[in-house]
DNA sequence: GCCAACGTTGGC
DNA sequence: GCCAACGTTGGC
C-alpha cells in the first residue's frame, strides 16, 4: 500500500507550533472530529506511517507549520464516552463506536510557516480543499506532488 | 464580531 | 424523503 498524505487542521486553542517544536517525537491523540466525512478517513484510510501537514486554524493568521504521521491508526474515540469532555456524545456507544481517533507523531516543524495565503497563492495547490471556498472538513486528503509543495514553500523538500 | 458555507436535526 | 431551521466552522 502506498503511503498517502493527509492534512490535518487543529484550532490554535487546542496545539500550538511553538509547544510543538520543543517536544520532537511528542505524539497526540487526535479526538473530537465529529463528522462523519472526517471520521471515516480516521477509520478507514489511514495508515501508521502516513505523512501529515498539520495546520492550525481559527488564529490570526492560519496555515501549516509542520509535517507528522500516523503513530497509531483509527481506534474508537475515548472523549466520545467521557461525560467531562467537551467532545462527549451520548448518542454514542461503545459496543458500536460511532467516532474514532489516531495518534500522530510529530516529525519537524517546517523552516518557514506557509500561511493560508500562500497556499491560495499557488496555481498547484487551486485543487487543495484547504483553498477552497467554504470548505470546512477538518481532514483532508492531499496528493503527494501538494504535500511536497507545501514542504518546498516550507523551506524543506 | 461578522457572516458565508456547510452539516445536522427534526417536523411533516 | 423533503426541506427549513439551527448550529458550527473558520476566514476575514
Amino acid at each position: 500500500m502506498p503511503k498517502k498524505y493527509w492534512l490535518m487542521k487543529c484550532e490554535e486553542s487546542e496545539c500550538t507550533f511553538n509547544e510543538l517544536k520543543e517536544r520532537p517525537g511528542s505524539v497526540g491523540h487526535w479526538r473530537g472530529v465529529r463528522n462523519y466525512q472526517a471520521r471515516n478517513f480516521l477509520r478507514d484510510e489511514m495508515a501508521k506511517g502516513d505523512l501529515v501537514l498539520f495546520y492550525q486554524s481559527n488564529c490570526e493568521t492560519p496555515g501549516v507549520g509542520g509535517v507528522a504521521e500516523i503513530a497509531r491508526t483509527g481506534y474508537p474515540d475515548p472523549s466520545a464516552f467521557d461525560t467531562s469532555s467537551r467532545y462527549f456524545d451520548e448518542k454514542s456507544n461503545p459496543d458500536e463506536p460511532r467516532w474514532f481517533s489516531v495518534d500522530v507523531r510529530w516529525k519537524r516543524p517546517l523552516k518557514r510557516f506557509v500561511p493560508l495565503s500562500d497556499l491560495k497563492a499557488a496555481a498547484e495547490l487551486s485543487e487543495m480543499k484547504v483553498v477552497q471556498r467554504g470548505q470546512r472538513l477538518s481532514i483532508q486528503p492531499v496528493t503527494k506532488a501538494e504535500f511536497d509543495l507545501v514542504c518546498k514553500l516550507g523551506g524543506r523538500a
